[in-house]
DNA sequence: ACAATGTTGAGCGCGAAACTCGACAATTCC
DNA sequence: GGAATTGTCGAGTTTCGCGCTCAACATTGT
């Protein structure tokens, strides 16, 4: 019942590309460095993430990786569905995922149907330019602690 | 992001005992047979699930096992958590879990949260009991099927 | 040309999930 | 009391996917 890990990586490199606003390309080794995602693991993550369109990349020196479009319009619903397959808690409710079960009997299509639709709604609310406001505020305040 | 055969497996055994309502103990073969569970791997769902005290369980022949309370008065959210550990979707919110991550560096656990909570609600709301009658319908309702 | 990047696919290791097996304990029935 | 029937328990085994690495390659700026 956990998320893997490449949703969460995926998502905090997408929110470092957020946070970096300038127009300028961020490399692989300095998202993997600041979010501490293994270098050679993000690559793959990234690839999943440009397939979809979340991010395109700029080859040869002072390449890296930019978002496609603004934070506000990308959610995080979406980014999860690439990088995860999906948020469904049984394999019945996936897109043409089939119960293993005859028809009827099936206890789990019912019982999560809802919980899955309610999960996806929220999803859908959160945006990148969400998480990246949070993350600069919990900088701001990080930095601050320490510099009591 | 999957629950595990487990849950489900267990839930359809705690269903089982539900449905056969007189004082009669069921047999871990019967139940095995009739919602098509691995035997053997039966064994230490029902084990846990005693452990936890939801069936007890009478030996020798004739035996078998039983619900120790009115399907009403358990829910999915209990019989879940009993065998599947719990339903959060981050290791953050497990009870006494830990973030991985800095405390200013998680994203998954206020994204989550809600969402966690909210799933343990609806879960806590559906009892074996509602189950159990929705399982008699369908029965009823292959049966009407096949009788046409 | 060369160096700095991203791209891709093959493959490895490990831990957990799913399941099996065998020896044992309790109970009933004859 | 003995045999048959059931549950109990713990130690395997197998399978599979996650998390990750690596190496060969493609692209582009200087």
């Amino acid at each position: 019942m956990k998320l893997s890990t490449k949703s969460d990586y995926g998502v905090r490199a997408l929110i470092e590309l957020a946070l970096s606003g300038d127009g300028a390309p961020v490399q692989r080794a300095e998202i993997a460095s600041r979010q501490h995602i293994p270098e050679s693991y993000l690559d793959h993550l990234l690839a999943q993430l440009r397939r979809d369109g979340f991010v395109r990349s700029v080859r040869g020196p002072g390449g890296g990786h930019l978002l496609t479009r603004e934070p506000e319009e990308m959610c995080l619903l979406h980014v999860i569905e690439s990088l995860e397959g999906s948020v469904a808690p049984v394999a019945c409710l996936e897109e043409g995922g089939e119960c293993a079960r005859a028809p009827g009997e099936c206890v789990q299509c019912w019982v999560w149907e809802d919980i899955y639709e309610e999960t996806r709604r929220r999803l859908g609310d959160i945006s990148l330019a969400d998480l990246a406001e949070r993350a600069r505020d919990q900088r701001r305040g990080a930095a601050a602690n320490y510099s009591i």
